[in-house]
DNA sequence: CCGCCTTCTACTGTTTACAATTAACAATTT
DNA sequence: AAATTGTTAATTGTAAACAGTAGAAGGCGG
């Protein structure tokens, strides 16, 4: 029954919901009933439920007329249509970012890059890293794009979405050198100031991640099945 | 005062402020308050602010905290930016679609386009058809993609914001006949089943419209200015 | 006459209580 | 014994009352 205090209910609901849904606290699939939500949150059903209709503008939360709200499910098919979209979005703003990133970003990008490289899990291809300096990475690119809704499209929505995925089957293990190398190319193509070259090496990086989280997933699947 | 009776009165005010936006009854800018709303609609103002925060989430409201809620504000910036990702997304569900549309699907698009050269208003140039035949055409082809995400992104929210637009500046005068050409070249790109071809006939499509949008909105500010 | 402070109003923010719908369980009938 | 129907408990849907805040209007002092 930790209490919320904040500039609005609204806000603090939903951000404490978003976080226990993407830090797997909720688990896709899992049923949220209002009265007790509202009650460990400390708050009224009101609050609670706008908070609730706003995730469910995000697709975090579905609900169903008199049945109630549940954490949206996953599957192998919305990952590959989330990611078909990421695709799409950060290579547009790959693209953009080529045009409006100043080299001072720039340098910083790069900076990120050689630290990555000294970090030990990367080079042994654990690829811990992906947690933080994956999303960093892109995070940054998105923003140097300098398009709002591209922003707030991709690291509102579809970052918290994918979030969800990652914790189910911790992708990106044994890819994190080929990442790691991948990261670069792309940051050779926004430094060479060509946006085709730009969008086209973010892109290749995406579907690569992309290969990589579906057999990862696939996997996952065949063991639940023969386990 | 014209009641609504519906599944939920969530859904129908959602449903009914939408239109109203979208429509022209409520202007970009204006305030929507509460009270005055709920009555209107014949209901409470539960049910309304839960509405008014789903269309917060799709970005077609913005709410000030303590201050109210207004319908999004509109500038050519903004309007720049949608078309970005318009561009990358459809750009998207085309290259997908290349792979999945039936010859079906195919043949009915072909027939439309067909009917739409028999337009008048097409031929003339005035573009009326734009209104609703290049809207269907689009959402056909997004919808081909198969991928729902993408399918619900772009009709759902971005189609909702570029409406908007459209009603301010009826912007596609003048470029019916060159539109049509680009659906046709589209089409064709999808027909020889080459996903970078048709990805990027979708592409210089929306760009090219995105150019005579931009022209035109500058064009009303400079009335504006002017007048 | 101008500017600042106070008060008041109107709106949003929140809670509580009530109504309606649903799903589960039990009882009765075939 | 199985199926169907009635009843009940739980949960969502809605409304209305209450509280707090920001902005406007008016009065007071400079």
């Amino acid at each position: 029954m930790t209490k919320i205090e904040a500039k609005s209910l609204v806000d603090a609901a939903t951000e404490r919901l978003e976080a226990a849904i993407i830090g797997g606290e909720l688990s896709p699939g899992d049923r949220v009933r209002e009265q007790v939500l509202a009650e460990e949150y400390g708050i009224s059903r009101g609050p609670l439920r706008e908070a609730i209709r706003r995730l469910e503008g995000r697709r975090l939360l579905e609900r169903t007329a008199n049945i109630g709200v549940r954490v949206v499910e996953l599957s192998t098919r919305r990952l590959a249509e989330l990611l078909d979209v990421r695709e799409a979005l950060e290579g547009m703003a790959c693209r953009l970012a080529t045009e409006r990133i100043s080299p001072n970003e720039l340098a910083k990008l790069r900076a990120m890059l050689d630290d990555h490289a000294t970090h030990e899990e990367v080079r042994s291809g654990e690829g811990y890293y992906q947690q933080s300096g994956d999303f960093d990475f892109h995070f940054r690119i998105v923003k140097a794009s300098q398009n709002d809704y591209l922003i707030s499209m991709v690291s509102g929505d579809l970052y918290d979405l994918l979030r969800l995925y990652r914790y189910k089957s911790s992708t990106m293990t044994g890819r994190a050198a080929q990442a790691l190398a991948e990261h670069h190319a792309i940051l050779d193509a926004l430094e060479s100031g060509d946006p085709d070259k730009a969008e086209a090496a973010m892109r290749t990086h995406i579907r690569n991640a992309r290969i990589h989280a579906q057999l990862a997933m696939d996997k996952v699947e065949q063991e639940a099945k023969a386990g």
